[in-house]
RNA sequence: GGGCUCUUGGCUCAGUUGGUUAGAGCGCACGGUUCACAUCCGUGAGGUCAUAGGUUCGAGUCCUAUAGGGCCCA
């Protein structure tokens, strides 16, 4: 094999060859397996990948791939999002680049580049999923604008419709004039800005004045009341009374209600509902009428007198300096407050009476609480449940029209006489009636709210939907639980009656290494393509699965990326290895533990404890943790310990060692490949192709299973002890600053591990130069001018004549004994504490009693030294 | 205003249902070319787990409060 990995070619061969051979397909399961289906999370079409992308992309492969590793029928449908507003802004820009506006080449003509657009740029993310790895079926491949999901939307929306939950009308929405089309609430960020509060008086008809306080003068044209408190002693006795708008003169009257804060302002409130959704509330309770004041975008319409034409910025002004010339004003303060805008745009939004299309969906947010209060839908992590019932429970009619050119067009007609129709073709003709279709297309989000049923063919009843619906897991950010998660949750249980998934698994956000928000502005965007580019796929996507935990944001650190590439390395260079070591046909698997020598017994002990442990981490979403330990096992047990150890068998052992040997390091890196495989697909795959193997590819080869009859506490615990000796022989080496090449000698005692110690004397030789090791008997002495390690009940004892120093090897042992004593002390408190002999599990007790003994030993054998030595 | 979340060595992060001496990577210091790997190996320094109480035989882990960061909803 070669000598390094070169992840350029390799990854795009193996891509290639994983789809050639089918293996995204479902199909490559048995006809009569599991299901086990994941909808991707369609990107905008015209987006390019992005560090969030490369996340989802990272945690739904990776748990596509275990899956079909289990043997289930593993489908992840891939997609992209028409997303409305965003491609509509995108195609703007560019006729706007070429001289031209989508109002100057019309309706139609907009579409047709739009769809030029989407031709051109639209395969471009696909391309970038590839790239990370996404083993999803392309032939699945939908489009929310595509007829099948078109068809899917008009079929939702008639229905609604006809239930009677969707109806059109006129309503205070979210209005954003830069966009010139409502948005839905969640569409608007609200933030808190330094701005002003004017304080004015509202003349009153009998003569003097209210003051009253805004923050938006401009308003003041739209005004249609005034409200007080109905208790306040300053003002209660005007109500009933009449006020006049100022500079317009129109007639409003003072109301009372208990909604007014008195503390706030003046105590006095101008009332505008056609503006303000708090103004709209008290509007209906009290009958007022609405005057809107403004134009689509946001320019003062006719209603607004002499103001007419000017922009709202402006007419705020403009007012002020008139009220100020008429003496109305009072003065103006800095105020903080909250202002609302448009999440796409960034522009004010401005609360606006138009009329729209809404969704009346507390019927359908019922059925969603239900089904994650009863258990049909577990979110991950748990705590979300929390938040989503309480934005269920307080759900809003959705407003699901805007005026974009660019989506799913809502089929609705109006009739000259007045009549809607609504249906999938325009009404008949009939006598005397002409039919005009509704302009305004649908919210993106209504069609993604269908996507796990939609991409499989609903309302058709396909194979696909039959075999692969419900889904199991959606995968996606906390940052869209109620924009997609909640809709998808309300969509799929009224119009399937099923819940669409099982598994809501919730991922954070990706940040940079400081935890700031990735932005242009901020200039720290990273590129996920460049970290591809650089360091290959595999480490990215490792250093993403393992960078943090459920739930929470990553921390992105290109250092971690870095280091995750030599992880990728180091992996190389143990296959390379293992299979340069390998010779002639051996049996597939280990051998029993029964036949094995202790080093084999200890890593096949640790590596079917580390199968164990990453199936229950798995089993509870937690990959991270499970990369972490499948990292830690191979490079720090593995690699460093019995890579090295093996390496005595291999040389110098005998026909059966070298088997067994040769064997075991096969079985611990094919099965840890494995295991690997969902983090890391393509180097794991293109490493088990040097290891002889059985099947055709890692990509469908088995999970692995626990076997615990390779448990084995005793092996375990004995070379934990053989380590900790070495660990010590190289740090006193060190300490001494005896040269590394420099054999020593060594003589040792124990009673637990002389046997041990016998048999494995080529460990000291091989891994920290001890080319001589005498077993202590009972009545041998061990040389004088030595200096000694213990772990255990074990002695060691280098007699470094040129190197020890009395002093300085006293003092050295003293030391270690104090730490000793120390842990000795506290654990001899913990023990002879009554109540923790009888409260804690026994096997707690169990394990702190042994731990004293070793520590008791080690620390006996300290004494004994120190005495003799150190007078 | 309501809710959630985070605070662990210089940096980025781990840390089952409370139970060994709180771990890793990066960085740092020192030392290493013996046949997988210098994209490496060895050794080491570095943390009162934000603070104060509480529960418990036992708290980084559970509870309460406080301070600071972030987020969601209104």
């Amino acid at each position: 094999m070669p000598k390094t990995f070169d992840f350029k070619e390799a990854e795009s061969r193996l891509y290639r060859w994983w789809q050639d051979h089918g293996y995204f397909k479902p199909e490559v399961a048995p006809p009569d397996a599991e299901a086990y289906v994941i909808s991707m999370p369609p990107p905008n079409v015209t987006g390019r990948l992005h560090t969030g992308h490369a996340l989802f992309t990272t945690l739904e492969d990776l748990m596509i791939r275990y899956e079909r590793m289990r043997g289930k029928a593993a489908l992840w449908v891939p997609g992209s999002d028409h997303a409305g507003i965003a491609t509509q802004l995108q195609v703007e820009k560019m006729l706007r680049d070429q001289g031209t506006s989508r109002e100057e080449i019309g309706r139609e003509e907009f579409l047709a580049r739009t769809w030029e657009w989407k031709e051109k740029y639209g395969g471009e993310i696909i391309e970038q999923l590839k790239r990370m790895g996404a083993s999803c079926d392309w032939d699945r491949l939908r489009f929310t604008l595509d007829d099948g999901l078109s068809n899917a939307v008009q079929e939702v929306f008639i229905t609604l419709y006809e239930q009677g939950l969707i109806y059109r009308g006129p309503r205070l929405v979210n209005w954003s004039p830069g966009l010139k089309t409502a948005v839905s609430d969640l569409e608007v960020e609200r933030e808190e800005e330094q701005g002003k509060l004017y304080f004015f008086k509202y003349p009153l008809e009998e003569g003097g004045f209210l003051p009253v306080a805004t923050t938006r003068p401009e308003t003041i044209l739209g005004d249609t009341a005034v409200a007080v408190h109905p208790e306040d002693e300053r003002y209660k006795h005007l109500i009933g009374k009449m006020a006049l708008v100022p500079m317009l003169n129109r007639h409003i009257p003072v109301i009372g209600d208990e909604y007014v804060d008195r503390e706030f302002g003046t105590g006095a409130l101008k009332v505008t509902p056609g503006h303000d959704f708090n103004d709209y509330e008290l509007s209906k309770k009290h009958n007022l009428p609405i005057v809107n004041i403004m134009n689509r975008d946001a320019t003062i319409n006719q209603n607004g007198g002499q103001y007419a034409g000017l922009d709202r910025f402006v007419a705020r002004e403009k007012i002020w300096t008139d009220m100020t010339l008429a003496g109305m004003t009072i003065e103006v303060k800095d105020h903080t407050m909250v202002v609302p805008r448009s999440q796409r745009g960034g522009e004010v939004v401005e609360p606006m009476i138009s009329t729209q299309w809404f969704l009346k969906i507390e019927p359908l947010a019922e059925k969603a609480i239900n089904a994650v209060r009863n258990g049909d839908i577990e979110i991950v992590p748990e705590r979300f449940e929390k938040v989503y019932y309480h934005w269920m429970e307080n759900i809003e009619d959705w407003c699901i029209s805007r005026q974009l050119w660019w989506g799913h067009r809502i089929p609705a007609w109006y009739g000259s006489n007045g009549e809607v129709y609504v249906g999938k073709t325009a009404p008949a003709t009939t006598p005397n009636v002409t039919w005009t279709p509704e302009e305004d297309v649908l919210d993106t989000w209504f069609s993604s709210g269908l996507w796990p049923f939609s991409t499989l063919g609903w309302p058709e009843k396909t194979a696909d939907l039959q075999r692969y619906y419900p889904t199991q897991m959606m995968e996606t950010g906390y940052d869209i639980l109620f924009f997609w998660v909640a809709r998808m949750i309300m969509m799929g249980l009224w119009f399937t009656d099923k819940p669409p998934f099982k598994t809501v698994y919730l991922h954070g956000l990706v940040r940079d290494k400081l935890g700031r928000k990735i932005s242009k502005t901020l200039g720290n965007v990273i590129d996920p393509l460049e970290m591809v580019e650089q360091y290959g796929a595999d480490p990215l996507r490792f250093t993403l699965a393992t960078g943090g935990t459920p739930g929470n944001d990553i921390n992105l650190d290109t250092a971690r990326v870095e280091r995750n590439w030599r992880f990728v390395n180091k992996i190389w260079q143990m296959t390379n290895f293992v299979t340069s070591n390998l010779d002639g046909d051996l049996p597939f698997g280990a051998p029993p533990p029964s036949e094995l020598d202790l080093p084999s017994r200890w890593i096949m002990s640790r590596l079917h404890r580390l199968v164990a442990t990453t199936q229950r981490l798995f089993d509870t979403y937690q990959y991270g943790e499970a990369g972490r330990q499948i990292d830690d096992f191979l490079w720090s047990e593995f690699a460093d310990w019995y890579i090295e150890i093996s390496k005595h068998p291999l040389y110098q052992g005998n026909d059966t060692d070298k088997a067994n040997t040769r064997r075991v390091l096969r079985t611990v890196l094919d099965t840890s490949l494995r295991l690997l495989h969902p983090f890391m697909p393509f180097v794991t795959e293109e490493l088990w192709s040097f290891l002889p193997h059985e099947g055709e590819a890692l990509i469908v080869a088995g999970w692995p299973q626990a076997d615990e009859s390779y448990f084995d506490e005793a092996a375990e615990a004995t070379m934990v002890t053989l380590i900790d000796l070495v660990r010590g022989i190289r740090n006193v080496r060190d300490e001494y600053k005896v040269e590394p090449s420099r054999k020593i000698s060594a003589q040792a005692e124990s009673k637990l591990y002389a046997s041990a110690l016998d048999q494995y004397r080529y460990l000291f030789a091989r891994l920290c130069n001890v080319a001589d090791l005498q077993i202590l008997t009972a009545g041998q002495t061990a040389a004088e001018q030595s200096a000694i390690v213990v772990a255990g009940d074990v002695t060691v004892y280098l007699p470094l004549v040129d190197f020890v120093d009395l002093a300085a090897e006293c003092e050295r042992l003293t030391k270690e004994k104090a730490k000793l004593i120390e842990q000795i002390t506290k654990l001899q408190t913990t023990l002879g504490n009554e109540q923790f002999v009888s409260r804690a599990k026994p096997e707690v007790v169990e394990r702190e009693r042994t731990r004293l003994a070793g520590l008791q030993a080690s620390a006996d054998q300290l004494t004994e030294r120190l005495n003799g030595l150190c007078p």
